[in-house]
RNA sequence: GCCCGAGUGGCGGAAUGGCAGACGCAGCGGACUCAAAAUCCGCCGGGGGCGACCCCGUACGAGUUCGACUCUCGUCUCGGGCACCA
């Protein structure tokens, strides 16, 4: 190979091929004394393959892996394929292939791209969601929470398009219609589905994310779990009906009570039909009937406009005695709170205009200036004040308790689709719901070639009798297999533990490898699954360590989230045809170039805008480097003395380096690289001791290209076994420095004098400077403000 | 509507409250070349001055401070998330 000429083509090949055969990247799992788990999010394989957001993703996350083994840190890296779910089956269907064959052909494709780019992969594990080597332990995982009382099964809402004969995920309904046929109105059905007791977590997921020794993580991203989570404080409060029944509604405004003048039920709320009034039951019915036929989106989302009918009911206001009368309205959800209101129009906008349409009346309790009124002994008080005292006044009779509400709800992980793990249950006429025994996993998804969904509402497996139906566990008569398949994010909520774990098939993580690794020593991902996958995973973990399985109960102690790489001042995406392909940007300018210019473009965790014209830069850097290192290797050219600028920028460049890239401000390294190298060029050094240390710090953003380098200048083993340099302070700063000489606030002039001189003597250096003469003639100073080493303001007056 | 995040040259961006625009891209001028590419040298926020230099300038308006891109309050714009959550 040629010294003089940088060949990406030829050096990538190279070293790739060694990190393989070497094992470079494969750290000793059982005996690492300074373990670090750098786990990024694994992707889902799309028959597109990883796009520049991808890799923008993957390379910053695999540039901090680096540095940490710099470090000295034994650094884990694996990477796998999230390769279950509706994206996959829905993309499969459309091109008429079967995912079980279309997914091996995407995930080589990815395996191919990912070795390109020059990760620190572990491949040895490697692993696929859909591997029944992996979804036998999803499977075991749900048995664990079936047994721990966290898995039960309840009907529930979910959308219905009858075009596709299947259920859809809230993110496939748009505004009502199906995603893939818009002229299809997408119903509601009910189903009996699997979930999950998350909301029982809810104040403990909520107190973790305030505990920095467990999880510290990107602001963004926990701000978004705390919204998520939606704690609200308030009451429920009991409100009388005939029959000695009552209506109990959840309120964060207890200090309205006064101010109640009607009550709404949800239109599924079970004592609507008890309540409802002969007279009213053809309209109350017939409400009910296009609230239940409405998509669960739409009820949402849809029209704001309020709607509702009278039950021919009242109860009892416990606070007025007064008796008001009781409505339906889809503005009320049965899933949040009791499903009940009161309704206090005077202080809600949605009672407002509900009482406005259908000429309710409307009690003002709160006056302007947040004083409660007309509310007999509450009269008078604050409205945080009166809160607390009707919260009081409601135990003390009875009526009601403090209560803190949630918006979170137990995650729903039914699926009524084919490309899944099954969930491992049983239904037995005599011994009803049973679970698989665990000696009996996996539970093997069927090869079956009809695997798109039907009108019955039900899993296209069920189509399979020779599946379908298995001896019950318990008493071997013939029973019925569960056909749901688990979410996908059920797969992703544990896969960081597989990872340390995949060449164990008796279990699904070993106990020492998790004591050793887990938790996540820095997790780096998406901000779009701030909420699920995140949340999903913090759970399966509290669980896990509840039932005694693990050490930890947070599974991530470190989460950064990554920025967006935008084109054209829009996200890359398909539809509007901006998708940057990498291959041929790798191709022609080499991957370190390119992982260079992806990290240089903007901040790690803001992202940027991806051009084309900018990636020259990184590689016209990479050859000055080149360069330099054949120069060094040549003919040392500074070597004995080196100049003093060279040592100090030197120096400066260490820390700012190493600053930088700890703050993931990948862009402020490689721009402190650049300095350094300008220098080097101005003042025709090539100083080994510099540029070893300069190849050193490249390597985790050019890992191929510093190999090389490193090799050119003469070691046989790999940059990766060496030390991040370091700096001394003391040769941060050169031993003169150029001061500013501010008066009154402005920059007037500069004056030079030796590292940290006295106050003194830079004031008396700035009286002697022409330029700031002529701005303090014939005034008075009558303050100095000294900066040690950067600044003098004088203030004249 | 609510909650985050961000507004700095032609562009991407840099600045523990201390010389705004580092570094890179693009552009302009020059060297080398028969020529082009590559490479090298120089210029590169706006305005004024022959010049040393001066004035203005970090979305907008106030404030704190000797000093504000940076902190506080308000306004506007963009990006993202949540959203009939009682």
């Amino acid at each position: 190979m040629s010294d003089e000429i940088y060949q990406p083509d030829v050096v990538e090949a190279k070293w790739q091929a060694r990190w393989a055969e070497q094992g470079t990247n494969e750290p000793d799992l059982d005996h690492a004394e300074r373990p670090f788990y750098n786990l990024m999010m694994f992707p889902y394989p799309s028959a597109e393959g990883l796009h520049v957001g991808n890799m923008f993703a993957f390379t910053g996350s695999d540039v901090y892996g680096r540095f940490k083994r710099l470090q000295g840190y034994q650094v884990f890296e694996p990477i796998g394929f999230d390769a279950f779910g509706i994206h996959s089956e829905n993309f499969a269907i459309k091109v008429g292939t079967h995912p079980a064959r279309l997914i091996p052909a995407n995930i080589e494709n990815f395996r191919r791209q990912l070795k390109q780019i020059g990760g620190m992969f572990d491949w040895r594990h490697e692993l696929s969601t859909t591997d029944p080597a992996y979804y036998r332990w999803t499977q075991w995982l749900f048995l664990q929470l079936f047994k721990a009382g966290k898995a039960y099964k309840r009907f529930a809402a979910v959308n219905w398009c009858p075009e596709c004969k299947t259920v859809l995920a809230n993110e496939q309904v748009i505004n009502g219609f199906c995603e893939r046929h818009p002229e299809t109105r997408v119903e509601q059905r009910t189903l009996e589905q699997w979930f999950f007791r998350i909301s029982e977590y809810a104040d403990r997921l909520l107190a973790n994310l305030d505990d920095r020794t467990k999880l510290d993580w990107s602001e963004t991203t926990s701000t978004a779990q705390r919204n998520w989570l939606g704690r609200s404080e308030g009451a429920e409060i009991d409100f009388a009906v005939e029959h000695n029944r009552v209506i109990r509604v959840f309120t964060t405004r207890p200090d309205t009570l006064y101010g109640a003048t009607f009550m709404v039920l949800a239109p599924e709320h079970p004592l609507v039909g008890d309540l409802t009034s002969t007279a009213q039951r053809e309209a109350v019915q017939a409400y009910r009937a296009v609230a239940s036929a409405r998509d669960v989106v739409s009820r949402r989302v849809g029209e704001r406009e309020k709607t509702g009918v009278f039950t021919g009911s009242f109860a009892k206001n416990p606070a007025t005695g007064r008796m008001i009368p009781v409505w339906i309205a889809d503005y009320v959800l049965m899933d949040y709170g009791t499903g009940a209101i009161m309704a206090v129009p005077a202080h809600d906008e949605r009672d407002r205009e509900f009482a406005e349409r259908y000429g309710l009346s409307i009690v003002p309790v709160v006056d302007d200036n947040g004083i409660v009124i007309d509310s007999d002994r509450f009269s008078g008080l604050t409205v945080d004040a009166a809160k607390t005292a009707v919260i009081r006044w409601l135990e003390q009779s009875g009526a009601g308790t403090g209560v803190v509400q949630y918006k979170l709800h137990d995650w729903c992980i039914s699926r009524q689709r084919y490309w899944g793990p099954p969930i491992p249950m049983i239904y037995c006429d005599d011994h009803g719901v049973v679970p698989v025994p665990e000696a009996d996993l996996p539970v093997i998804l069927p090869p079956i070639e009809d695997f798109r969904p039907d009108d019955s509402g039900i899993s296209p497996l069920a189509r399979h009798e020779e599946w379908y139906y298995v001896p019950c566990p318990v008493c071997g008569k013939r029973a019925r297999r569960e056909t749901d398949v688990s979410d996908t994010f059920l797969d992703s909520a544990w896969y960081y533990l597989r990872y340390p774990s995949t060449e164990f098939d008796d279990r699904p993580f070993d106990a020492d490898r998790t004591r050793r690794w887990c938790p996540v020593t820095t997790y780096i991902g998406g901000n779009e699954h701030a909420v699920l996958h995140l949340l999903y995973s913090r759970f399966i973990a509290m669980v896990l360590h509840d039932i005694g399985q693990v050490q930890f109960d947070e599974p991530f102690a470190r989460f950064r989230a990554h920025g967006l790489i935008v084109k054209d001042g829009a996200k890359m995406s398909k539809s509007r045809g901006n998708v940057v392909v990498p291959d041929e940007y790798i191709a022609r300018w080499g991957a370190d170039t390119f992982r260079m210019y992806l990290m240089f473009l903007g901040p790690f965790q803001e992202g940027g805008d991806f051009r084309d014209e900018g990636i020259s830069g990184p590689r016209r850097f990479l050859d000055k480097v080149w360069t330099l290192v054949g120069e060094c290797v040549r003919d040392d050219m500074c070597g004995g003395e080196i100049r003093r600028a060279i040592v100090i920028k030197w120096h400066q460049t260490v820390k700012r380096a190493t600053e930088a890239v700890e703050g993931l401000r990948y862009n402020s390294a490689i721009a402190a690289y650049m300095e350094l190298v300008n220098l080097l060029r101005e003042e025709r050094c090539s100083e080994r001791a510099v540029v070893a240390d300069l190849v050193v710090m490249l390597a985790p953003f050019a890992p191929h290209f510093a190999e090389e380098c490193w090799e050119r200048l003469g070691h046989r083993t790999s940059v990766f076994d060496e030390l991040w340099p370091e700096w001394d302070e003391r040769l941060v700063v050169e031993e003169e420095v150029e001061v500013a000489v501010q008066v009154n606030g402005k920059t007037r002039s500069t004056v030079t004098v030796p590292r940290d001189s006295v106050e003194a003597d830079v004031a008396a250096a700035a009286m002697a400077d022409e330029t700031t003469l002529r701005f303090v003639a014939g005034k008075e100073v009558r303050k100095r403000i000294y900066v040690s080493n950067r600044l003098l303001n004088l203030v004249v007056g």
